[in-house]
DNA sequence: ATGGTCGGGGACCGA
């Protein structure tokens, strides 16, 4: 079972990325962040004509979430409890006797800053619901872009960002406290390359210079993540015209479906 | 060599 996530920066202007990826990746499971797309303007027909079911959660302009699937999704959820928040970065489902959570992590801005708050208290209410459905779901994966840098390896340069967003202790910690109910990080199960990243920004040719940050993420309970046999950043789209600034990532795991 | 959105200029958000 491959299970992938991109944050695409709109899918209206990716969708034909989108579309080239799955066909020659083929994913079982693709969740995505940054869709932009109101739910009534969603591509549902593309999507169906290239083999995936789809659900979706979405608003104008910002945020924005989708699984996109080759097996029905049941049991969808788009908000958390104790969490009253018109932004659409919350997406669960459960595929194949997996449960599926897709999240789009609050950017935060600047640490101290309200966006930054918002961003702790967000992870907060996120990871009580984490911490309960899980008990429900043995095979639970949570994956997105969570804007959160979880060690110095998954930044390009640890020291201009020591303690900045992203990097912050409150945020690590956050982070921490996911894989503390009983996650993996499932790139970081296999040896990889230095200088790995899922992010490059536009500007500054940074994405051929190779300067980036690691911050899309593949999150697998222990009963998965034990099964898995590959986790890879595929950086190739973001070389083609017109890019999103993330790549999509990829777990594969040996599961009965 | 800063992109996307909304809207029709430029502000806001992003990471």
């Amino acid at each position: 079972m491959k299970i992938a996530s991109w944050n695409v920066n709109s899918l209206k202007v990716r969708l034909e990325h989108v579309l080239e990826w799955l066909d020659y990746e083929q994913p079982d499971i693709l969740a995505l962040q940054e869709t932009k797309t109101l739910d009534e303007n969603f591509p549902v027909d593309t999507i169906n004509e290239a083999g995936y079911q789809v659900v979706f959660s979405g608003q104008k302009t910002y945020n924005g979430v989708a699984i996109l699937s080759k097996e029905k999704a049941t049991d969808i959820i788009t908000d958390v409890p104790k969490l009253d928040d018109p932004q659409r970065r919350i997406l669960g489902a459960t595929i194949n006797g997996v449960r599926v959570l897709c999240l789009y992590v609050v950017n935060g801005q600047e640490v101290d800053s309200d966006k930054y708050a918002y961003k702790l208290e967000w992870l907060e209410k996120v990871t009580d619901y984490i911490k309960v459905d899980h008990k429900q779901h043995q095979n639970y994966v949570v994956l997105g872009d969570f804007n959160i840098c979880h060690t110095d390896a998954d930044v390009h340069d640890p020291v201009a960002w020591k303690d900045r967003i992203f990097c912050s202790a409150a945020e690590r910690t956050a982070l921490q406290t996911i894989l503390d109910l009983g996650f993996s990080d499932t790139y970081r199960q296999f040896e990889q390359a230095s200088d790995s990243w899922s992010w490059w920004d536009y500007r500054g040719g940074n994405y051929n210079r190779n300067i980036g940050l690691r911050i899309d993420l593949i999150l697998a309970s222990k009963s998965l993540a034990e099964h898995c046999q590959r986790s890879i950043i595929d950086p190739e789209p973001r070389s083609w015209e017109r890019p999103s600034d993330h790549a999509p990532v990829v777990a594969t795991f040996e599961i009965e479906q």
